[in-house]
Parts: C-alpha cells; sequence; structure tokens
DNA sequence: CGAGGTCTTGAAGACGATCAACAAACGTGG
DNA sequence: CCACGTTTGTTGATCGTCTTCAAGACCTCG
C-alpha cells in the first residue's frame, strides 16, 4: 500500500532499510472514504499526517461566498497535508474526489523520524517542494493560460505523476472524478469547464468517458499547455512517454 | 542582516544559541541588485541558496508567448530559493523587483546544517511550507476572486509579511515596485491592473505614491479581500493590526 | 535635452460567467 | 426490475470583466 510512497522517495535518493522500515511501520491501518468526504477540516488542529494510498483527493478552501476553489489534487504515492505537521492549523479542508484509502502517522512519530533520520527528512521535505511547485504551475496556469491550455496542462501533469506510481499508461489513466471537481480545480464554472472539455475533445486529444481518461495526443496537450515536465521532479524522462508516437507529426 | 530571518525563525520554535550562530555564519558576504536583475536563472543547475535582506524579489516564470507570471514575492527575511537545495534545478527565475541586497548559503552547508541540527531544519523547512501557503491564497485569488479582492488581498499579505520584519507599519509601507510587476503577479494585463488600482483609490482604500504604499482603511481591504491572515502563521495577531481603528465602523 | 521606462486613458472585442432549463446517469429502495 | 430522487453532464442566451490595441502624458536619469 504505502510502496508508492516509497517508490517515490527513492527515486530521489535510496532509503536505507532502517529507513524505510521506520516510515513503513509509522502508518496505522488503512480506512476508506467515499467522495465527498471529510478528511481534515480547515480551521482544524491537524495531530496527523495523511496519506493516499488510491483514489483522489483534494485541498480545498471554502469562500464566504459559498464557491470553492480546489488548491491541489492528490495521487496514490501523495501526503495531502504533510505540512501540518509543522503548520498544525490547516489553512484548507482535504475531501476525496473519488472513493479513496488512506494511512496515518501521528506528528509525534513524525517529529521522531525527522529526529533519527536526516537523510529521510530531507526526502519528505522535498515531497512538499514539489508540492509547492505544482502549486505554482497552477498559478501560472490560471494567471496566464486560456482554460484550454491550463486544462490540458493539468491533463499532462495528472499522466506523469499518476504515471509515476503505476496508475497510468501511455493511453491514458483512470479519472473517477466529476467535471465540478475539475472546474474548482481550474478555477472555472463547471459550464464553461464543460464546453472547453468538449474543445479538447473536438480537436481529438483526449476521450474521457465515465472513469476512463484516453489521451488521443500526447504531444498535441503538450504543445497546447506549454507544458515542461522538469517541475515535478521526476528524473529522466519517462520512457514511456518517449514512446508515444508523434500523432501530430504523422497528421 | 540576517536577524530578520533569526527573528522569523524564532517566532516559531527558539533557535539554540548554537543553531543560530551556526545558521548565521554559513553566509556569504552580502552583494546587491538593481531592479530587473536576474538571481538564479530557470532551468539552472542551483548551488547555493539565497536569503533577501532588503527589497523586494519575485519567482518568474515565462511563457512561450513572451508573457510572464510572477508566482512569488520575496520580502526581507525571506529565502529565494531555499527549495533549490532539494530541488537543484530551478522550475522558475528569481529577479530583482526593487533594489535588493542578499546573501547566499552554499548548498553543501545547507546539507551540514540539515545533519547536525534537526530542530532547525524543521524551521527552515517550515519557511518553505509557508511559502506553498502564500501560493495556495495565489491560486484561490485567481481562481475566485474579482481582481480589485485579489488586489486587497495581496495588499493586506504584504502588510503582515512586512510587519513582521519591521518592514510596514499600521499606517503603510514602502513599495518600490511598478504596477506591472503587481500585475503579473496577480494574472492581469497592466493597464487593467491600473484601473483596479484608481478603483481602490476611488473608494479610498489605499494611497500609493511612488514608493509608499499609505493604507487608509485596513479593515475594508479585509472584508473586500476575504482576508483571514492565518495561513501566514505569524502566531498570535499582531499587536498592531488590532489597535487600528475600524474607519469602516467610524464613517 | 533626449530616451526609456512607467503610468494613464479610450474604444472595441473576447473569454468566461451567469442564469435557466433539461437530459442522462447513478444508486437506492420499493 | 422498475420508480425514484439526486448528482452529473449538456445546451442556449445574455452579460460583464478583463484583454487588446493604441496613443499620449509623465517622470527620472543619463
Amino acid at each position: 500500500m504505502i510502496e508508492a510512497l516509497i517508490a517515490k522517495l527513492n527515486l530521489w535518493g535510496t532509503l536505507s532499510a532502517e529507513e524505510t522500515a521506520a516510515l513503513a511501520s509509522s502508518f496505522g491501518p488503512p480506512r476508506s472514504y467515499e467522495p465527498r468526504g471529510l478528511l481534515v477540516e480547515q480551521g482544524a488542529l491537524a495531530h496527523e499526517c495523511t496519506l493516499l494510498m488510491d483514489g483522489f483527493t483534494g485541498r480545498v478552501t471554502a469562500l464566504r461566498d459559498g464557491t470553492q476553489q480546489i488548491t491541489a489534487l492528490h495521487v496514490a504515492g501523495d501526503f495531502v497535508d504533510l505540512h501540518s505537521f509543522l503548520l498544525r492549523i490547516m489553512d484548507h479542508s482535504v475531501i476525496a474526489l473519488s472513493r479513496c484509502t488512506v494511512a496515518s502517522v501521528p506528528h509525534e512519530r513524525v517529529d521522531d523520524l525527522t529526529d533519527r533520520f536526516p537523510h529521510l527528512t530531507r526526502l519528505l521535505w522535498r515531497s512538499t517542494l514539489v508540492d509547492a511547485a505544482i502549486h505554482r504551475q497552477r498559478i501560472v496556469g490560471m494567471g496566464r493560460l486560456s482554460a484550454i491550455q491550463h486544462l490540458a496542462h493539468l491533463i499532462c501533469e495528472l499522466a506523469l505523476r499518476l504515471e509515476s506510481v503505476g496508475r497510468a499508461q501511455a493511453r491514458g489513466f483512470d479519472l473517477p472524478i466529476s467535471q465540478a471537481v475539475l472546474a474548482d480545480t481550474l478555477g472555472l464554472t463547471s459550464v464553461h469547464l464543460n464546453r472547453t472539455l468538449q474543445e479538447l475533445r473536438g480537436r481529438n486529444l483526449i476521450r474521457w468517458t465515465g472513469q476512463r481518461l484516453e489521451i488521443l495526443d500526447w504531444n498535441a496537450l503538450v504543445e497546447l499547455g506549454d507544458f515542461d515536465p522538469t517541475y515535478l521532479q521526476l528524473g529522466p524522462t519517462p520512457a514511456l512517454r518517449a514512446s508515444v508516437p508523434d500523432s501530430r507529426l504523422s497528421a
């Protein structure tokens, strides 16, 4: 269950057997949430950090006027609130966007781990830095890209993040979330997101039927969204992607 | 010079004399930049972390089409690229937005500090988590607030961040940056930012003549921008703010 | 004094929001 | 297995915020 996390951390700097064991043994029993389930509440005092093992969750901040903005999407292997360990009071909620399963580590345990394992600490720290880099891409997308460009960018990002934990293939990935969620992520209305999605389908770049999002033209998506995967820090360019035929060139 | 940083870290968990000394002695000599000066380049391999001691810098990501988005503003006491220590290759540039002075720590030195001082490590880590929280507020602002609301929010944020390092008073603060910079930060055109600024001035909320930004009605700005300072993690509500008369109530 | 950057203004247009209604899909219980 | 209510997806028409393009005023500093 937590192999996704271990694999992710190992991508950046190998964990010793001792570190791996200490980390793996820190998690409590897995538990599940239904879509819309609340994992952590905005304003609450956190006392544990939660790892997403399967499904999708998101960071949601609710506005006075009743609207909400999703500031981050999480995939398997992501900590949904590792920052709560040092920030304690949550500046946003975390909710389930699909059926999902998670496991948690008490803050005292993280404290202990960071006291004993500087190397592991740096790797955990690093994972929060990648979160921040992803935030920045969202800012760029909202500030300087059009709706369709930003959506293309987000799809590329999700594809690579999911692929890095074995949850996506070159052809596509499961994305069992609603259009409304995607709209709240991109800062659009669900009406406009729907139209943007149709545009993307009309251009034969993607297909998205219920669960499965199929990528029909990876290179065109990358081009459209001005997508540069460097910020995801996934190491050497994933082999899979490199082998996808450039259908734009052949078109 | 680096007291701003020390003070900031001490806000969250006191540093021992040894930790303070080790940190303080890690910085190289101060150096200065003129506006538009390039501190770190997008795509470059970083080998040191830079602390801003005075002035303003920003994280800039350049788009293919020639536009740019500023994803973060830094004030005195902020590390401009602490994340480069663990991410190495920069996903954005850092440029001077005003005349400013900085000092740097080699990555090896940070490595050494994080090996020896777990507590200090957590405080440094924490500062990057606050950066991320600020990113999230920018996302919320761009996604769900109007231009004038987002601008009000940003002004509130800058006021508190500057105040926490002694660079702002209740009446206002120096903000020697151009409107174009502010526009790139909020994801607007400079034309529209200018008009939004005039609206804010017209409502008698702020005055901004050259250098000095004067806050005429703090409470109205907070209300307009839906500003909740929790995410800045500045500890107990600053006394200064609490003592500002509520001119909206008295109006 | 000239030059470049910054600020300001106007007019027109586009992208996305809003409002409203309906269709389709889903899960649940009768 | 169908009936039902609820959530999700889709479409149309209109509106508004912000963009774009263009030009001119101002300002600072060599």
